[in-house]
DNA sequence: ATAGTTACTGACTCATTGGTCAGTAACGGC
DNA sequence: GCCGTTACTGACCAATGAGTCAGTAACTAT
């Protein structure tokens, strides 16, 4: 008669564990996180935890990995499919990406890789494979698509692609440690440097 | 007779405590490292270690600011009295500073920051006054020199003097991330994004 | 020499927390 | 309803590591 004191949800277990590890995560950090205070924000037993997840290094790696899957897809499928100009592209989904990075839980997930990567080696591995070179050859095949169409001129950014990203890193970074300090208008700086990028690497002649 | 199984170095103690510190933080990051470990580098009981700071924190703090207040003062000076004209400061010192960032163990001190930073906010905001809005500053007041000789036009730079600094973020992050799996030219990385920046402001009327 | 001062040691304490496991109760099938 | 299966609980264990402190030995002054 008494009501249920919990519920058998086998299928949605990891999914509000990992979700509740990202938000303890983001306020402490890995370290300082205990896994008991996940397991009581999933509303869920510490024992319960590690029959889903075998260590806390491990729960680690699947918050790490269940928040950036579903973006690659996205990502990838976007430059494949798009008929866009090389700069328009970049003005367009580009830049609205770029945007809305620091101000998203990604920017969380930059400090765990920045403070806990050198320490899991595999997952950092994973996430160059899946995330990082694949966004890397997409920026570089647009590059090449300007270059191709003539919009571009041959410049640094057939070699360094990851100049496009740097504001964005950059503005993450700052978000993280200085925003109380100074706050800093991401968007428009993101947006400033691609002006001053594009002003430069236009092709003018004809 | 015996030779003295220690020295009493009072005023050697500090340093050679945060030198061992910074190290010992560099391989293992600051949750990761033991007291117990640092005292051992340098060659010393934890006991005395404890005399020296507080809590481990305090000497986390201790090793942030006694590596950054050296370079400060150098940095400034440059800048005031520099009789090079805003290009050639930046072509000049500035690309040599920049350069330098990536490769040096300021970078470890990135990685501490962006980590630890969260759970100290007065390190962080020593840190922005004393290091950060101080660098900005300069920047800024190179940007103007180089607009009021007609050198550069007004532009994004006046604003985002950051700009100037992305390339370096983005240089020290890789480093600590990727560098393995793709390595990356970061003398030549931040030297073509100065290029695309000038290139890109440089007064072409006149 | 010797006594006094204090820089220094390292064994100890104790709070914290990752991980375990014996037991409990929700659910499905009959 | 009852029984078997298994998702789930939470008290417990063991290790770890920050911080302490009573004692030791290096230096100093006389």
């Amino acid at each position: 008669m008494a009501k249920p004191s919990f519920q058998r949800r086998k299928e949605d277990r990891p999914a509000e564990i990992t979700d509740a590890a990202m938000n303890a995560f983001a306020e402490k950090g890995y370290a300082a996180t205990k896994v008991e205070d996940v397991a009581k924000r999933a509303g869920v037993s510490k024992g319960l935890l590690y029959l889903y997840f075998k260590t806390k290094e491990d729960l680690f790696k699947a918050v790490v990995r269940s928040f950036v899957s579903p973006k690659i897809d996205a990502l990838t499928k976007t430059v494949e499919n798009t008929e866009l100009s090389a700069e328009a592209f970049l003005r367009g989904p580009f830049l609205r990406f770029a945007k809305s990075v620091p101000n998203s839980p990604a920017r969380i997930l930059a400090r765990l890789m920045i403070s806990e990567g050198p320490k899991h080696p595999d997952l950092v591995a994973w996430y160059w494979e899946n995330v990082v070179s694949k966004g890397l050859d997409a920026l570089r095949s647009v590059v090449r698509k300007g270059v191709d169409s003539g919009d571009f001129r041959q410049s640094a950014l057939n070699d360094f692609p990851h100049i496009l990203a740097a504001p964005v890193v950059f503005s993450v970074l700052w978000k993280i440690l200085f925003d109380q300090h100074d706050s800093l208008d991401t968007d428009r700086f993101i947006e400033e440097h691609l002006e001053v990028v594009l002003n430069s690497i236009r092709n003018t002649k004809s």
